[in-house]
DNA sequence: CACTTGACCTGTCCGC
DNA sequence: TGCGGACAGGTCAAGT
């Protein structure tokens, strides 16, 4: 699921519903999606409260008021949400929510706080994962450690975009894009999206790109990744909000699973391949391989 | 080192 | 309707 718009999504979603929450108890069904033992859980994380929620990448960081925090990565089909004391068997939800009674049949990790809300994490593939560990070792786990840097900050320039994605000169461009060691967040929406604004081909060796061509790019993704924080991120499939709701930027999605459908620039018809062993969009008139 | 591929899971969709 | 295979938002480990 769920990208650096997702994610960011979430994160704000939960500054407003989980801040200053007392957390009464946990209970999880998996110890691959949440591999800290009940004494940990029990010590370190019953009683204390939410005191901030941050995002590194696609990475949430919920901090406690004890100086440990919840790692939370959503990877493909992660989700977070919240549901208040009031809201029974999904009532509350809106018509665009996705998800019904929770828990369900992906509820992986259910956290009750003190006044009966609840925050479930649900994951049908598995492939995300929960971790209690305190704030201060966050920065040493071995993806924050070599992930670059965040593509919306406002002191990330041209020109580092640029040196970084010199320096993978054989990949080919998407397959550095999705790189999250090149620049941070993003995945397979927003690459071919950017890629597609900035009239380049995924599947063009990044040495082969000239100057205005990673520029345009590293202002797409810009443009695009802030685009889709507006619309509340892409529901592609099972991605959802802290409160359930959908995103909506697959409405205003230009190249991303619209294969058949003609190029809103040119009118040429929409491909979908295979690059970097991922699906890819593109539109071969706007985005040619050499 | 730089780069690519397969594995991790469950669910859904498509063709026969 | 049933069944097999391909595929799905991400990252790793292992391979070339």
């Amino acid at each position: 699921m769920p990208e650096l718009p997702e994610v960011e999504t979430v994160k704000r979603g939960l500054n407003k519903l989980i801040i200053g929450r007392k957390i009464k108890t946990v209970l999880s069904n998996t110890s691959r999606s949440f591999p800290n033992s009940e004494f940990e859980v029990k010590n370190f994380m019953v009683a204390a409260r939410v005191t901030n929620v941050r995002r590194r990448a696609k990475v949430l960081i919920i901090e406690l008021s004890n100086n440990y925090s919840l790692v939370v990565h959503l990877k493909m089909t992660g989700q977070l949400v919240f549901v208040d004391k009031k809201d029974r068997f999904g009532a509350g939800h809106p018509n665009d929510s996705l998800v019904g009674d929770l828990p369900d049949k992906s509820t992986r990790v259910t956290i009750e706080f003190s006044d009966k809300s609840r925050l479930f994490f649900n994951d049908q593939r598995k492939f995300g994962w929960v971790r209690l560990m305190p704030t201060s070792e966050v920065p040493n786990i071995d993806f924050m450690k070599k992930v670059g840097p965040e593509p919306l900050e406002d002191d990330f320039l041209p020109n580092e975009f640029m040196q970084r994605f010199r320096k993978r000169k054989n990949a080919k461009i998407k397959a550095a894009l999705l790189d999250q060691s090149v620049i941070a967040g993003v995945g397979n929406i927003y690459a071919d999206e950017s890629l597609w604004g900035a009239y380049i081909h995924p599947c063009r060796l990044t040495g082969t790109l000239s100057d205005k061509e990673l520029t345009d790019l590293y202002q797409e993704v810009r443009t695009v990744m802030k685009l889709s924080i507006e619309k509340g991120g892409s529901t592609n499939r099972n991605y959802v909000d802290a409160e359930g709701k959908r995103g909506s930027y697959m409405d205003f999605a230009r190249v991303f699973r619209r294969e058949g459908l003609e190029c809103p620039r040119c009118g040429n018809e929409i491909i979908k391949i295979r690059c970097a062993g991922r699906g890819t969009h593109l539109c071969p008139s706007c985005q040619k391989l050499k």
